[in-house]
DNA sequence: GATGAATGAGTTTTCATTCAT
DNA sequence: CATGAATGAAAACTCATTCAT
């Protein structure tokens, strides 16, 4: 039997699946409501506007793409350490879900996300950012608004992970540790 | 007199002052045509289509970096200096023009920049891609591949320059100075 | 229990309530759904279409009207006085049903009442319009088609109880009196 | 050659021709470009919206009507005149222009038209306001608001001359005369 | 009887592109 | 060269109606 839950699911799914090659604007209606295997109608009994499809969407890859990054626990390392896992964490999730990556850069610079904010906003972050405001305070990390730190980490990772997915690099597990430490290295004092 | 080239540099002109505020979707001929204070036939006079628009004005905004770049003669320096001239003149270059850094980010992801490839296909980059290229090969930068290097650099310096041009951080020479620096360290060997 | 019947009129009760608000094009099966707390599919159960549904208040209107007008017994009435009476009788119905008036109204210039006849075809009226016939043979009120006598009453009647609702006028017992007794002189010989 | 308001026009009276016997919704901007021998799109380059089309075709009408009225010299008459020259060119008028009489129906119950007020806010009547006004004063016809008046004779013209319409009535000059003449008395002090 | 998810044709509106003037 | 009216193919969204449960 299937639930209110699995049928929005089923409808970001297919909007996961259209956007990477279609795009935001020419991923349609009539075209997810194909490739959800249902009809333009139904779509709205579930979500209000395709503007709300978009939303909950990116709304629900951040939400996975966090509880990724906080099940490798980089909370309990040492500072070096934690920016390390955060690093490799955000490169492999979006090596491993290439298709959240392409959404996410889609949806950035798309007339759907049209405030920007600092990342600080962001609560998923909240127990991550503290723990860095508190390698700063100790002194370990320079002393960097935290979008600075956000840009010069997951920025990174998330990039080099859309050259490996779009096969213009190719990077193996030393070279990725290599660069994961250039990130310590770049913000220590 | 008016030559074939003011015509087209008018309309990009025009093109350019419209996308940071209405997106690359809303900014309609009709609204280029009245902005650059003409008539949407006459653009299919110098241009094929909005398509040949769009990326006329990127390569135009291409260009303009790419010797905004080698005018700060990042060739005839030593390996960290040529670096953080990089990455220096990119911040500068994109907080001094902020609507390039806006349609660059809006171009990378639109429908209209679907094919992507390697940057170390971009001509204009050549001189500077061979001078990193020898700095490799004397050993003192890691062996990465150029993207990945540019990745580092490059796209670092101008996502921080839109966390500037957006307010939401304000770096002063000194950190920027840091920052720059802490690049080199990143790629040192 | 609930009976067929009850089951009609609760959900022609919540048409009645959403029209006047929502106007008749606005009133979905939906929202009648949800106003009769019931569900679009049973609705279909009991009406053959959204068509059924307005023609049906329309009818059950239209009779409790009449009825209202008939209580009033202008029947046994002298001639002015009958006419003031359904005057008078019409007044206050719909001034004390207001979404009545305001469906009658939406009703009659919408694409459900799209044949226009004759009110004297309206079997309600039989007994009415036939006073009225004597009258005009006895001489004592001019020889007009019923419908100019209606639209000279009943109609004036209804469409100043509609300012009435509306806020716009606000007339008293004597002021209604008064134009009450105008349409006896109006209609006199 | 063709001017902005020939077109304007052009589509208005398409509008115009379509509506009393498709009725508001049904007029479809697709019908109306049809109709006006044109295309969905160019609509759009002369009015926003089709709410914009209605309410343009309203006013275009109850300009029409009002100078058709004023044209009868009513403010030069004696007031029981007055009083039979508004009537009468208010049958007259929509009698000769039947789609006008029907198109002002569909939209004063519509959604269009939502906010319902009093017809003195209505500029173009302001002399004939006055001038009743005036009678008022005098003590010549009965203080009644100027709704109750317009209802009583320009409401009740417009809806026989819908009866006329229809077929419903035939009314020669003497009847109408005659109930115009009623207005009189019932309007008398 | 009752539910409400599902359908899909139909509606307004937009906009790149063309072409008569 | 230049204009801007005209086209028409989408797109998002609505809603009466049906039907599996």
């Amino acid at each position: 039997m299937t639930t209110l839950t699995d049928r929005r699911t089923v409808i970001l799914q297919a909007t996961l699946d259209l956007i990477p090659e279609h795009g935001l604007l020419n991923t349609t209606i009539a075209l997810i409501a194909r490739q959800a295997k249902s009809s333009p109608g139904i779509i709205y009994h579930y979500f209000e506007s395709k503007n709300d499809i978009i939303h909950s969407l990116y709304q629900l890859i951040l939400r996975q793409y966090t509880e990724a990054l906080l099940a490798d626990d980089p909370l309990s390392q040492e500072w070096c350490e934690r920016l390390k896992r955060i690093w490799l964490s955000t490169f492999h999730y979006f090596v491993a879900q290439p298709k959240h990556a392409l959404f996410m850069e889609q949806y950035k610079n798309s007339a759907y996300a049209h405030y920007s904010q600092s990342i600080e906003a962001d609560e998923n972050l909240a127990p991550l950012i503290q723990a860095i405001r508190a390698d700063i305070e100790k002194g370990l990390i320079k002393n960097l608004p935290f979008d600075v730190i956000y840009a010069l980490t997951v920025d990174v990772a998330k990039s080099l992970a859309k050259l490996q997915i779009a096969g213009i690099i190719q990077l193996d597990e030393a070279m990725l540790d290599e660069i994961a430490e250039a990130s310590c290295r770049a913000l220590q004092v």
